[in-house]
RNA sequence: GGCAGGUUGCCCGAGCGGCCAAUGGGAGCGGACUGUAAAUCCGUCGGCUUACGCCUUCCAAGGUUCGAAUCCUUGACCUGCCA
């Protein structure tokens, strides 16, 4: 087991610290004995994502170094909605809230340890609110709160200069900072953990603790992943890049990371991968020197992929995009390997019309990697398209028997790096 | 409350009665180069159609006109100047 003080060791080396209360304090409070501290998940979306897991990693960081971490499901905070600076959410209802909870719940469970003196704990937050009354919260949480202070977080403040904001939304800071104070008393826990926009949330919490229960506990935020090109981080085309496979398949998540920039590497292997910080510091030197290779795109990739979606789906996922873009010929992978790859990248159904296979044009809209049929038109005419490697030229015309591979199956690229699969159904 | 201006395709932004599906930039997409990168260059960029062409767009609803994104009326929203 390492020291316990070494999570903190290992955040600052990796740069993970973009805010904190009293470090020194903290530290003291690492190495004197275990501590629990606490992160919180909204339900509001089915799924977690990306930025969601940097934060369970960082749990899963003190958790390894011998602390407790208390997995929160935002029951209540959910049905609320954290302001956002753009404009005011729309409630979810109430039951969709519900469904979205236990998916969460779910996939919270799969990434911490439950045994043991530090094994996590899943909490709700409805537990606890559920029967608070309004005129007890604005009594014993509302009065230590000013308003003058709340206007300050950026969130909220924007919103003032923009498109305001509902009392509801605004009160989301009491509820979270209720939270932190529930789960002092509840668990002794005196850390809680963030993105930095966080911060304000965060300090809130710990400012109620020490006007109610005269106690200094410690905030520590992480620095929002962001992207060199500007983009935001964990969008694909396609959108979101979800931690459920449902959402998003582990062969796309494989390549979401597979194709990080280089740019980008450092931080995402600092914030993502659980690796020690002297083989992370190996791999982005070896990065540095053949970034070609892509060594560390694909370390992360297999330890990301593996962290969520299991070891055996990572290995799918990797050989389905090493036969795909291997390079070599699609009729030398077996039929078995083939039919996998395809169902990791997509695989759709078509029939023959007339006894004729359907053409490039039917196959691009099967499969979804053309919007509209002057879309895959167009792409047709730009000579990006080819079908089980053969570039295509006339898009009208019913694709060629002997495309078929294994006497069953297409494969439809777009582009250099979109690929789906077509049976055709006998 | 008074005066002036604005609302255009994913975003920014030209157009100011016909040659407008609408200049230009950005994003996106495809190609070349490469590493399933980045940068750069080229192409493309409402929908349907093999094509001629057709259909739906310029805040909303009416109107003028052979013909409107462009003119008029009303409404909604936004922005300057004056109270």
């Amino acid at each position: 087991m390492q020291p316990r003080t070494a999570v903190l060791d290992d955040l600052v080396q990796r740069k993970l610290v973009a805010n904190a209360t009293d470090l020194g304090a903290l530290r003291e409070e690492l190495a004197a004995g275990p501590i629990t501290m606490y992160c919180g998940f909204d339900p509001t979306a089915p799924s977690l994502h990306m930025g969601n897991l940097a934060q369970i990693v960082t749990m899963m960081r003190f958790q390894r170094s011998g602390h407790r971490p208390l997995a929160l499901v935002g029951g209540s905070t959910g049905l609320i909605g954290d302001p956002r600076p753009s404009s005011e959410r729309t409630l979810n209802p109430v039951d969709i809230v519900r469904e979205w909870e236990s998916h969460i719940k779910a996939q919270l469970e799969q990434f911490f340890e439950f045994e043991g003196p530090q094994g996590c704990l899943l909490v709700n937050n409805f537990d606890w609110t559920k029967d608070v009354t309004a005129i007890d919260f604005l009594r014993d949480i509302g009065k230590h709160f000013s308003v003058n202070r709340m206007l300050d977080r950026e969130a909220v403040s924007a919103r003032l200069n923009s498109t305001g904001i509902s009392y509801t939304e605004f009160s989301y800071q009491l509820l979270q900072s209720f939270d932190f104070l529930e789960l002092y008393r509840r668990h002794g826990c005196t850390l809680q953990t963030g993105g930095s926009d966080q911060w304000g949330n965060i300090t809130a919490g710990a400012d109620l603790i020490r006007r109610v229960e005269g106690v200094t506990v410690h905030a520590l935020t992480t620095p929002l992943v962001t992207k060199a090109d500007g983009t935001k981080f964990g969008k694909t085309e396609t959108g979101t890049v979800w931690l459920s496979a449902e959402l998003t398949s582990p062969y796309a998540f494989f390549q979401f990371w597979l194709n990080a920039d280089d740019r980008d590497l450092p931080q995402l292997l600092n914030i993502f991968s659980l690796r020690p910080f002297p083989e992370v510091a190996q791999l982005l030197a070896a990065s540095a020197e053949r970034p070609q290779a892509r060594e560390g795109q694909r370390a992360l990739a297999r330890e990301v992929t593996s962290l969520v979606h299991g070891a055996e789906a990572a290995e799918q996922a990797e050989a389905a995009a090493a036969a795909l873009f291997g390079g070599g010929e699609l009729r030398a992978i077996n039929r078995q390997t083939l039919a996998a790859a395809l169902l990791e990248a997509g695989l759709y159904e078509a029939s023959r019309t007339d006894g004729a296979l359907p053409s490039a044009i039917d196959l691009l809209l099967a499969t979804g990697l053309s919007k509209s049929r002057s879309e895959a038109r167009r792409t047709v005419a730009e000579g990006g398209v080819s079908v089980s490697n053969l570039k295509i030229t006339d898009g009208d015309t019913p694709i060629d028997e002997n495309l078929l591979i294994h006497n069953e199956f297409l494969v439809v690229r777009r582009g250099k790096k979109h690929m789906s699969g077509v049976r055709i159904n006998a």
